[in-house]
DNA sequence: GGAAGCGTTGGTGCC
DNA sequence: TGGCACCAACGCTTC
């Protein structure tokens, strides 16, 4: 029997490597390729103009693929649970096409598009393509767990094999048995829809620096294989957060909506690593491929992975509630209405109902960070170093607000914005979860003079600050009045005081998360018995005798003797 | 079951 | 200028 088959588009935007898709033009005698615009996304407000812009790129490329392989995408509006019994019938469906989503709402939208299915008598057919692995295989492989290092995430899936080798991209052979039934008002019912059309302004919109669709996710993905040097020597700490230039290969937002296969990625990596010496997990670019498994593994297999309540791998940690420090953090500048597009609108109203005038201390006053909000506003991406460096300071390190703000904030405004990565990743830099190392804290001042000593990334962000020498500009206030005037930019005036001192408050900060961490091990009892706590004895100044060497001086001198021993042969 | 090993990418101060 | 200990003793994983 050859079905009717809808093949239904939600991530995994392309035509290469979609096991899906080819299963449906191999089973079908027609075939509809949609996309539905779920109101759910549209309310939630949970997406920025940018990537509503990216995504829309991505439908247009999409359709412009399918039409030169003679068929065409369908953008339907609605809810997939009213969408579907309608296309059931009138297209007389009898099977269904898509690639599993394991986030919480997908689980959930999919189970419901199931039963509906079941219902119409339509075939389901779900495939693995937007992940390297399976990752509930993973988590039984674990023993029913997902693993919560990176470590035990390698030895986990060095037992699996390689992941699967991705597919080609449909051909126009596939479409000579199979074919779209285009209507003849394609375009009014079923074209892709403007911003303008969503009810999105665009007033003061940047100009696109990363396109979204398949098309520029592959060709930028070529580019960067083709530099086989690059390649085989990268490790992302050795990148740059501050170059004017991405450091990276910024095919994050393409992975995100699967406009870029992953698996096609590994295996392009795989291909130019051949035979050459190259970098390893986990600061290779495999091993970043690698980390977005992790994240989506954990993510798949813990309740609640985007809170802190109910999740039983974050820490639970009093954080304060502090509306001024978490503007000064979010907001980049008041200076004009302009600048308040795109930020989230809960925040807008708020501000601007709020009597309180002291917007002054409402703006972030470090200039590394107020240069990071600019560049998520305008482009939609900045280098993960810069992200430690925020989240770090709006959580332990400085403004101790919780990490779901700044989750919130970055699942807006970040292209790639992935629920399993952003918590994942909030819950690392928070020491909420997976990293536990609270006492190593990022300094706003320190952090950017390492990383860009001539201050090149404030000058082109923050040009009010570009005739500060370097020496200043990471911290202007603490310049001499007499340069303020030369720069022309008085602190107080025409520039924020800082509203906290970074010394003083991190010191404080690490102190409340010991006490955190200690007053939860209380609480929950016995979650795992510290070495250090009980076992290790105490040495002070009173002592004469020398305390042994840390575990890390252990460890190295160990390196030593392995290095001296290899030497010798 | 308990001890030991070790963790993607910090900052500071000392030698 | 670069290497190293230390910060303070966490918590997952292995043996």
């Amino acid at each position: 029997m050859k079905h009717h088959s809808v093949h239904w588009f939600r991530k995994g935007l392309r035509l290469h490597d979609n096991p899906s898709l080819i299963a449906a033009l191999k089973s079908s005698r027609k075939i509809w390729p949609i996309f539905i615009l779920d109101p759910h996304f549209v309310k939630s407000g949970t997406v920025g103009i940018n990537r509503w812009r990216f995504l829309l790129e991505s439908l247009m490329d999409l359709d412009r693929s399918f039409q030169e392989l003679g068929s065409r995408l369908f953008v339907i509006r609605g809810s997939p649970a009213e969408v579907f019994p309608k296309i059931f019938k009138d297209w007389e469906i009898s099977q269904l096409t898509f690639e599993i989503d394991t986030e919480p709402y997908a689980r959930q939208r999919d189970s419901e598009v199931i039963k509906l299915a079941e219902e119409h008598e339509v075939k389901v057919v779900q495939t693995v393509s937007h992940t390297l692995f399976d990752s509930e295989k993973i988590i039984k492989a674990n023993g029913g767990k997902p693993p919560l290092t990176y470590q035990r995430m390698q030895t986990v899936l060095s037992k699996m094999g390689p992941p699967s080798e991705p597919m080609a991209a449909p051909t126009k052979e596939n479409f000579t048995e199979c074919k779209t039934p285009e209507e003849s008002d394609h375009s009014s019912k079923y074209g892709v829809p403007t911003l303008e059309d969503l009810g999105l302004s665009t007033e003061g919109i940047s100009p696109v620096i990363f396109p979204g669709g398949e098309t520029e996710a592959l060709n930028r993905m070529e580019r960067y294989l083709a530099r086989d040097k690059w390649v085989c020597n990268f490790e992302k700490p050795k990148t740059s957060p501050n170059s004017l230039k991405a450091s990276t290969t910024v095919l994050s937002p393409y992975l995100k909506f699967g406009c870029l296969s992953v698996r096609s990625f590994y295996y392009g990596i795989q291909a130019v690593y051949s035979g050459k010496t190259h970098s390893k997990p986990p600061v290779s670019l495999h091993g970043q491929l690698l980390w977005r498994e992790f994240f989506y593994t954990a993510a798949a297999g813990t309740p609640n992975f985007h809170q802190m309540k109910g999740n039983p791998v974050s820490l639970q940690i009093p954080w304060d509630e502090n509306r001024a420090f978490l503007d000064a953090w979010t907001w980049f500048t008041l200076q004009s209405v302009y600048e308040l597009v795109a930020f989230p609108v809960a925040l807008i109203d708020d501000l601007l109902l709020s009597t309180d005038t002291s917007i002054a201390g409402r703006q972030n006053w470090l200039p590394i960070h107020r240069c990071y909000y600019d560049a998520i506003r305008k482009e939609g991406w900045i280098h993960h170093l810069a992200r430690h460096a925020v989240a770090c300071f709006l959580t332990r390190g400085d403004l101790w607000i919780s990490w779901e703000e700044g989750e919130r904030v970055f699942e807006e405004l970040l292209l790639d914005a992935d629920y399993s990565l952003n918590a994942g990743n909030w819950m690392w830099l928070s020491a909420s979860a997976f990293f536990h190392q609270y006492f190593r804290v990022y300094s706003p001042i320190v952090f950017g003079k390492k990383t860009d000593p001539n201050g090149d990334y404030i000058k082109k962000y923050l040009p009010i600050l570009k005739k500060f020498p370097p020496k200043y500009i990471y911290e202007p206030w603490v310049a001499p009045r007499s340069m303020q005037e030369q720069a022309g930019c008085i602190i107080g005036e025409d520039y924020p005081k800082p509203i906290v001192d970074h010394a003083t408050i991190s010191k404080k900060n690490i102190s409340r998360m010991k006490e955190a961490r200690a007053n939860q091990l209380g609480t929950e009892g016995k979650k795992s018995a510290s070495t250090a706590k009980d076992g290790k004895r105490k040495f002070d100044d009173a002592s004469d005798e020398k305390p042994p060497p840390s575990t890390k001086s252990k460890r190295d001198s160990k390196k030593q003797k392995k290095l001296t021993q290899f030497m010798k042969k």
